[in-house]
DNA sequence: GTCTATATGCTGATAGAC
DNA sequence: GTCTATCAGCATATAGAC
């Protein structure tokens, strides 16, 4: 049965990545302290090693994870057939996972120069992957003749940038639902590519 | 005459605020030291404080000019007098002066959370002003029934977002020129608003 | 105007007691 | 599994010599 003292692992260790991912959004990654973490957490600081090898282990894992769900839960979508079908299903998707976890992509976008190199060319592909899911929808689109887009990579980078950036003003309980916010942002976006 | 040594304030003042401005982009605020920058400009740590009063001014300084130069560009770009010129010429001058300057912009976005709360307050104010410059040409250009936009406020982010994101895939000398860019993006604006 | 030297405090990470 | 104690290093900012 349950023991009295010390062993906490399984609550500690998401803890510990919870208190991470709040404090890494709010301060940035460099302006955190372990001490600040383990303090948020209700533990020394020494005793989160038990749970990551170094300060960098802890950025890598909590944007790896968040690309790793992303590409997942898109994979997942209920999504048409047809290629205009697709990029609604996209352009809707892309807004509500990115509402739902405002900290992880925080992270995910402000911290990248804070990873080494190799964890930085891992979560760089996992980057592009998601990416060239628009694109591919796009050039799709393109053969069917229901879009217009001069360059197809280029029209994805807009495109990603205006739906992110929802992030970056999109305050729960204010003036616009998110089906609301997904509404008129699907409407430029299928404006945008001639559509 | 020329004085031989110490007095280069004209040359060193400025020198801070560059080297500053490049390895705050680089590396981010948090994470880059005052002797950093001292070893940057060539000087020792302490003479920097010649310069600014604290490491915290130093930021707030140069997001305060580029905030500044931001709104002061605009104000004496020619523009057309119809919204939909205006519009264009909006969307053609946002890429232009933020390709020009990516450094500034990447601290202007990436650094807010380090600023001071009444540095903060300041810069957002400025940025306000910014963003009310594309609005008030939204509503002329809805009130001259140029354009389609169910809600001003989140169009003019949508739009921001949009041209502002060129500046993190956009890489000199590569495949498209800024023209290219600009000519595509303003399509997509067009498109994005029924014009 | 710039230097050296220094005060004071916080950093990431580890060792060993319990 | 967590704690306390500690190491070695770097941080910002200032004081005073030149």
């Amino acid at each position: 049965m349950a023991r009295k003292t010390g062993s906490h692992s399984e609550i500690t260790g998401p803890k510990v990545r919870e208190a991470a991912l709040s404090l890494f959004a709010q301060h940035g990654f460099a302006a955190v302290s372990m001490r600040q973490i383990a303090a948020e957490v209700g533990v020394q600081a020494g005793a989160l090693y038990l749970y990551t090898k170094d300060k960098q282990s802890l950025l890598y894992d909590l944007m790896q994870a968040h690309m790793d769900e992303l590409l997942a839960a898109w994979r997942d979508e209920p999504k048409g057939n047809d290629a205009l079908s697709r990029l609604e299903a996209f352009a809707r998707f892309h807004i509500r996972f990115h509402l739902e976890r405002p900290d992880a992509v925080f992270i995910a976008y402000m911290e990248l120069r804070n990873l080494s190199d190799e964890n930085f060319a891992n979560v760089e592909t996992l980057r592009r992957r998601y990416e060239s899911e628009l694109e591919a929808i796009l050039r799709a689109g393109q053969a069917e003749g229901v879009i217009t887009a001069p360059d197809v990579r280029l029209t994805t980078m807009a495109l990603i940038a205006m739906l992110t950036g929802v992030n970056t003003w999109y305050r729960e309980g204010g003036r616009l639902s998110r089906d609301a916010v997904a509404d008129i942002y699907w409407d430029m976006v299928r404006g945008a590519v001639g559509a």
